[in-house]
RNA sequence: GCCCGGGUGGCGAAAUCGGCAGACGCAAAGGACUUAAAAUCCUUUUUCCGGCAACGGGAGUGCGGGUUCAAGUCCCGCCCCGGGCACCA
């Protein structure tokens, strides 16, 4: 009996090799008339090294995949690389390399990784976002949404680093300072920017999750709900008193206008400028630049008034128009009508600037508190509002706001907080927009047949100046399309968002050079059976993507509304409590752990950690145990592997045990991966086969240790694909392991002897009996009382009540 | 402030439908093998009380109540940790 001992490096070499010469073992079979099952998970951005996440991220999705594969599903399992963004540009002004080099080393390090960890991709669908083969279609669309009005031009502000003289990311902004120049304060600038229409979509986005309900995590949903922000009530014009024109509020409670006693205008509201003094309109100015550099959190409410007074449409009554630094003015119309009686910002308002406060509502059943403590937001009874007194609060909302519309100064309408998505970037290392501005025609957009328009890898990246673009001549001057006169290229490059929303759909079809993907593979293919990634896109990746499908669907390229049907939020990985990151200096690199202990221990280690769903703090003590049993695993195997005799009867008590465990695993991990994944438990349950064969070991015969050896190797396939293929062929097979079919298991070999049934006196454990499955409520009651331990309980003392659940628990309840 | 998660041994965790709390693993302690160490194997390991011991008894899943024959699991009220949103009218 040769025990071999655990060599996990000569074992994954091995394999690694022949894997590598075999570049088709995980490729898609596009003309397999087998089931689809189509699994992506969140391809990484190429920073330079895998890190914990992307290991824990991708373990799941290639077990859940090489499961798939052994279930007869024709699974597709590609990756890509996220590779446009400010990192790489960052590396080119600091080790002075160009961002495609450094961009496209990375990739080559964090593919070794991958194929290193043996994640079962499928190499010839890779997409990689930086090169023009996949950007141009990113351009392609723009020009689509372009064409349909979904793509538009108009003023915004960006962050402005005066040292630097550029424009920085949201996320270079540290405490209102430039990331760089930590005491720079960062300015507002307004600049003409790219916008996606997404808001077009806020509708279809709300509605479509019906679709998707179930097989999204309900959180992800009511984020993204919130996100969107619908809400209903109603636009009202207060007059102005004494000159034309007039004011247009939003409102969702048109019920408590009659306690409205101000309308507060946004500090940037166009009207300021006309209704203010000189001087007050430099009072308002500061007041936006000292809110620019706050924390929105803790913004203490500020406000002015403008001398001036509106009309309340429905009271005809007068009251102060304000600014104030907390209306918005990108929500709703930018100005508010005031109830401080019944909305608690504006009672914080009003009683601080000692502004008039009205109740209007009062409780169901209540009295009008007047005057109030504070705001009462509730919804009740209207009361002091002329015709709508005695109302309900959602009846007069109705009313009110249908009387408006008839009535003209007015009309229901529904507001979104969700704004349209801002695409402009004024980097280098994006795709750029395909636009061109001519003098003399404007606007005009580069010509299908000229895409891509390709990065000019000349430029130099400074991080200063507007963009590295700007002084690219080549890059910069062209003619109009159009007129043919001299024109300049747009040089805001596109945010990398739109990359991602929907390389998923290009991984179909990865080398497609005349269309961004086929939509008869894409109609055959999609939705994505499983999407696996992080909770923290939940909002922007996965809201951006689900619209593009919408504008894909709208184009008429694909015919479906959602782009993944399901989706899995793993857990971030933590090390001391927070997520691990550059800058606190907690970084795991996977590749330590992998030249000490081999892929399998640490595929294994990230998995069974945790739930995957759960955040994992970083035990590292753990992984020794992974190794143990993998080293435990391959010695019982390969020490048993002369004892085998194919098809031979099971005979003895240890061989009617060990089959038993054996289903019983099989039932276990099989209803784990057809649940929720939770391979820390799947795991264990293999470890304790294994424990449990090792001790039936010596009187295990043949037949029993053949069809234990082999399917305990094939359920540890889907987790540790180096050891199971080399136990595999071990075992004189041939084939890979996650072509095998998954083995069934057997639900009577996996039933226990007996039924052990706890007996219990008033709620607690005093013995426990085994009986035959299905034994009657009588007899156990019979068998129970006769039990010696219980009897010592219960005597002396009257049975009240016995409570008998079969096969599982007596409860005897005595007094 | 609002909306989600979560809180179980020294640690990661398990208990999937209200029915044996702590599976599996780590760490620790003791032992076997060894000249020694590593590796491996065996034993113990929630806690308190009694006992030389087999064993017996009590407590115990963040805190306080409740429902139930029975609660980690369900209900009510709190506390703490993590995440998201945060003047969205």
């Amino acid at each position: 009996m040769a025990e071999k001992p655990y060599d996990h490096n000569a074992i994954e070499e091995k394999w690694h090799a022949r894997w590598r010469e075999d570049q088709s073992i995980y490729a898609c079979d596009w003309t397999s008339d087998k089931p689809k099952y189509y699994v992506v998970e969140m391809f990484p951005y190429p920073s330079g090294k895998l890190h914990m996440g992307h290991v824990r991220n991708y373990s799941l999705g290639d077990t859940l995949a090489r499961y798939m594969w052994m279930r007869g599903y024709n699974v597709f399992h590609p990756i890509g690389w996220d590779a446009f963004g400010m990192p790489a540009e960052n590396a080119a002004i600091k080790n002075d390399m160009h961002p495609r080099q450094w961009t496209r080393d990375n990739i080559a390090n964090m593919k070794r990784q991958l194929v290193r960890l043996a994640i079962s991709y499928d190499w010839n669908c890779e997409v990689s976002t930086c090169e023009p083969e996949y950007y141009r279609w990113n351009q392609w669309f723009f020009l689509k949404m372009y064409e349909r009005g979904l793509a538009y031009r108009k003023k915004a502000l960006v962050n402005w680093c005066p040292e630097c003289a550029t424009v920085l990311a949201n996320e270079q902004v540290v405490n209102g300072c430039c990331w760089r120049h930590e005491t720079t304060p960062v300015e507002q600038r307004e600049l003409d920017q790219w916008f996606l229409r997404i808001t077009a979509y806020a509708d279809q986005l709300l509605d479509d999750m019906k679709q998707i309900e179930g097989g999204w995590p309900e959180r992800v949903l009511t984020m993204q709900r919130n996100w969107i922000g619908r809400s209903e009530g109603a636009e009202l014009d207060f007059g102005l008193e004494g000159r034309p024109g007039k004011i247009r509020v939003f409102t969702t409670r048109v019920d408590t206008i009659y306690g409205a006693t101000c309308v507060i205008l946004a500090l940037e509201h166009p009207l300021v400028k006309e209704l203010v003094s000189a001087g007050t309109a430099l009072e308002v100015k500061k007041l936006i630049d000292e809110r620019a550099n706050q924390d929105p959190g803790q913004l203490i409410k500020k406000g002015l008034f403008t001398g001036h007074h509106a009309l309340n449409p429905f009271s005809g009554e007068r009251v102060p128009i304000w600014v104030g630094n907390f209306v918005l003015m990108g929500y709703g119309t930018g100005a508010i009508m005031a109830v401080p009686a019944h909305d608690e910002r504006d009672f914080e308002f009003c009683t601080q600037y000692g502004i008039a406060i009205r109740p209007v509502i009062r409780p169901q059943g209540g009295t009008l508190a007047d005057p109030p403590k504070e705001a009462f937001t509730e919804y009740g009874i209207v009361e002091n509002s002329g015709p709508w007194s005695g109302l309900s609060s959602e009846e007069a909302r109705r009313q009110m706001a249908a009387h408006a519309r008839s009535k003209g100064f007015g009309e229901p309408a529904i507001t979104f907080r969700i704004k349209d998505w801002g695409v402009s970037r004024q980097r280098y290392w994006g795709t750029p927009i395909p636009m061109i501005h001519c003098p003399a025609c404007g606007l005009v957009p580069v010509p299908e047949a000229d895409l891509p328009v390709e990065l000019p890898l000349e430029a130099q990246i400074t991080g200063k100046g507007r963009s590295p673009l700007e002084n690219v001549p080549r890059f910069v001057n062209v003619n109009c399309p159009k007129c043919g006169a001299a024109a300049r290229r747009e040089t805001d490059t596109m945010d990398t968002f739109v990359d991602s929303s929907w390389y998923f759909y290009r991984y179909l079809d990865a080398r497609n050079g005349a269309q961004p993907f086929d939509s008869a593979r894409a109609a055959q293919w999609f939705p994505i059976d499983q999407y696996i990634g992080g909770v923290t896109h939940a909002i922007l990746h996965l809201i951006y993507s689900r619209f593009w499908t919408k504008v894909m669907r709208d184009i008429g390229l694909i015919s479906t509304d959602e782009p993944a049907r399901n989706l899995f939020t793993q857990g971030m990985v933590l090390k001391d409590g927070s997520a691990m990151s550059k800058s606190k200096g907690n970084v795991v690199d996977p590749d330590e752990m992998t030249a000490k202990y081999g892929s399998d221990t640490c595929r294994l280690f990230v998995l069974f950690a945790a739930p995957p769903e759960r955040d994992m703090d970083w035990q590292e003590s753990s992984v020794e145990g992974q190794f143990r049993f993998l080293s435990r695993a391959y010695r019982f195997v390969t020490r048993n592997l002369e004892r085998t005799t194919a098809g031979a009867a099971p005979s003895t008590e240890a061989d009617r045990k060990a089959l038993r465990k054996l289903h019983q695993t099989l039932k276990k991990v099989t209803e784990d991966f057809d649940s929720r994944w939770h391979f820390n438990t799947s795991i264990a349950a293999l470890m304790e086969l294994l424990n449990e064969l090792t001790s039936l070991e010596k009187d295990m015969s043949g037949g029993v240790l053949a069809e234990s050896l082999e399917k305990f190797t094939l359920m540890l396939g889907p987790f540790a694909p180096y050891v199971a293929q080399e136990l595999w062929e071990d075992l004189g097979r041939t084939g890979p392991v996650f072509r095998q079919s998954w083995p069934a298991f057997d639900e009577e070999l996996a039933k226990e002897e007996g039924a052990e049934v706890v007996l219990q006196v008033n709620g607690k454990v005093r013995s426990r009996m085994i009986v035959p499955f299905g034994t009657g409520k009588e007899e156990l009651e019979k068998r129970a009382v006769a039990d010696e331990k219980v009897h010592a309980q219960v005597a002396g003392k009257q049975v009240v009540k016995m409570i008998v659940v079969p096969d599982k628990l007596v409860n005897i309840v005595v007094r």
